[in-house]
DNA sequence: GTCAAGGTAGACAGACTTGTCTATACTTAT
DNA sequence: ATAAGTATAGACAAGTCTGTCTACCTTGAC
């Protein structure tokens, strides 16, 4: 996925905490990282960071809202630079499953992480899936069940993601989805 | 998916933690789940518990091991029932994603959670999706690409057992899924 | 020049974690 | 009858966690 080598030293505290909570949460699961840990790396006190987040479970949604942000303009963009086309999702997912530091869906980690413990994570990962679902809908021409195809294809994706994350191959899982969308288009 | 309502007092003390444990660590999480939690809902007491399971590390292999040898059980069993072909996934998942205590696939929610902190876990997850998709291999005809078919539907099954977890809405998952057999019942 | 906002530095409370340890008791095989 | 194995009960060590608090400093707006 898109890679910020931001300089962190110039970004605003909040920001800091941000993308130092991203980074820990995504990579090591946020029950493993602890608001020592991440008020370290951002380089700020233990202060500033409840000045800004009221609590752990607050940065954890904000972190989740960011995700999503980032991750819904990264796949849309990345999608229209490879042609814009149902195909364009293949080289788009080969892209992140190949980045060093993927570690699967960040909001499918969350939800087998903290469960309905935190009912705002599952409401943001459904959101995430229902917009993804609504982009691939948007590649798909206005034939037979759009809506059920969208969904059935969305759900084919989830599972690349998830197996890539398992089997830490991701050739094989885009070759599986590959195999998915090509019974797709073989079919109109 | 199945459930056994075993009378938890008739079980050896090693056999009771087990059960317990896949209980506790199914419905809220490895991390979320301590061992004083165990051992209270065991009924056992903490030195009997170390004498059984040297960690708690120990414990987390132990309940993935005893799940995969009882989810692959399960699995065959239920397509078995239902006519042995591929079409038999579908009510067979379908059972599954309405249990009441469904909460998507145990050894994804072990990896999102632990990541590589425990390697034996990742080791584990990968047999038990490389063996669920060996089942699905033995429902498919000898045409074609056998291998690359198998390896796509049971990615295709890892969306719907994911998407069930998030969405929450088991029929929907189930529909995508029939959506992609489909396809390939189309193909041949 | 004053004042407010936001920052640093770090001690601390209180809860919770895993894992060890002592001391006692029941069961079963030899 | 005794010894080994397994159990109960629960105190305890040592570490982790989140969140609060005091005390002081810097910067920019007015």
């Amino acid at each position: 996925m898109k890679k910020t080598p931001t300089q962190i030293a110039s970004l605003s505290a909040r920001e800091r905490i941000l993308v130092t909570a991203h980074e820990l949460f995504y990579a090591n699961g946020i029950r493993a990282t602890g608001i020592d840990r991440i008020i370290d790396q951002a380089k700020v006190t233990k202060a500033t960071f409840y000045r800004h987040f009221s609590s752990k479970n607050n940065l954890i949604i904000a972190f989740l809202e960011y995700r999503h942000q980032g991750w819904i303009a990264w796949f849309k963009a990345s999608i229209h630079d490879n042609g814009n086309t149902l195909d364009a999702v293949i080289p788009t997912l080969l892209e992140w499953f190949e980045s060093e530091d993927y570690r699967g869906c960040a909001f499918v980690n969350s939800v087998s992480e903290l469960g309905e413990t935190l009912l705002e994570v599952m409401h943001i990962s459904q959101q995430h899936k229902y917009d993804m679902t609504t982009i691939i809908k948007g590649l798909l021409p206005d034939t037979g069940d759009k809506e059920g195809n969208a969904m059935a294809l969305s759900i084919a994706i989830d599972g690349a993601i998830t197996r890539s994350q398992i089997v830490q191959n991701p050739k094989e899982a885009i070759e599986g989805l590959r195999i998915i969308i090509a019974l797709f288009y073989s079919k109109h």
